[in-house]
DNA sequence: ACTGATAATCTCAACATTGAGATAACAGCA
DNA sequence: TGCTGTTATCTCAATGTTGAGATTATCAGT
């Protein structure tokens, strides 16, 4: 069988025979994958009225454990975004009373986001069925293959310096 | 070893034992190292002046082979966005000189984009200098890891319903 | 030829992100 | 106490994408 990423590893060959495109056989899948994967989890959160980057900061405050809260700066870095973004998230979240801002008493620069009641039982709700959804999406691999799928993915993970969270 | 995505599993599990989240480790993975892959190449495409997304344009086209057109259909297939998007691409690359558009004679509400002599000569001295950039970023795999990887991907994108291209 | 269905592209408002800069608060040290 | 540098968050204009709808053209069947 073949992918739209070996059609264009051929097209290459063809074209520009001087050159090996062999990391485009890791590199073009992993990103055309993360698309594909976004797109069907979109389609599972909306089902609750969530969007994915909503569903990114509940479930990170949700399992960093009671009280359920993390800094501002704690969340854009385990989210991959910026300050700006952060910000905005919060806004959202906090005016559909998912979230709170309470400032610190200690640092008063620093804002702790805690999640509500309401977004603690939304997160509670939502993350069984989307384990399960991914579980579905990764049906085509055996359990052997997974795992060795995930310890060559965190090899890379590793080599570009992904470590810790919050 | 161990990377983000090891502690965020290891966070749920503590959290909520009675979910077994082990999709996360490939998904996971899978969309933070997209992320993670996207910085590092659009730093390299910023040294020749151009987006991410203006070289998957060039690019597409490039390896169709001569004379270097396609539809703005297949343009969009390709890059795996919206048709909003791909009007937005090709006015800016327009602008810029990189591709013109063609008005179909057989079939008029087609547009064949096609590479300009100046988009030809750019995407032909910078995918030399991508492909040695991504071949760094994977730097950490031997070369039968490489293979088991793109394997392993291919499997995935291939029960996603990922074919063809042009 | 006509009619309805389908297809290809463009338009445009809404939205989320970036990236640079502003603001406010802390930390170390003379 | 007063400086200087650093840290945490917010602000905001610019940018690119989405998603729905408009426009124009083709195709199939009658």
């Amino acid at each position: 069988m073949s992918d739209a990423v070996d059609a264009l590893m051929a097209q290459w060959k063809q074209e520009r025979p001087d050159i090996d495109v062999w990391p485009m056989g890791v590199i073009g899948r992993i990103s055309r994958l993360s698309a594909l994967l976004g797109r069907e989890l979109k389609e599972s959160f909306a089902e609750y009225g969530l969007e994915p980057f909503e569903f990114d900061v509940l479930a990170t405050l949700r399992r960093s454990g009671a009280p359920y809260e993390l800094t501002a700066g704690a969340l854009l870095k385990a989210a991959m975004v910026t300050s700006g973004a952060i910000t905005n998230r919060i806004d959202r979240m906090e005016a559909k009373g998912l979230v709170e801002r309470v400032r610190d008493g200690a640092d008063r620069r620093s804002v702790r986001i805690r999640l509500t009641r309401r977004g603690l039982e939304l997160v509670d709700e939502v993350v069984g069925p989307h384990v399960a959804n991914e579980e579905r999406l990764l049906a085509a691999l055996g359990p052997a293959e997974r795992d060795q799928l995930a310890g060559l993915l965190r090899v890379l993970l590793e080599s570009m310096g992904d470590t810790s969270l919050t």
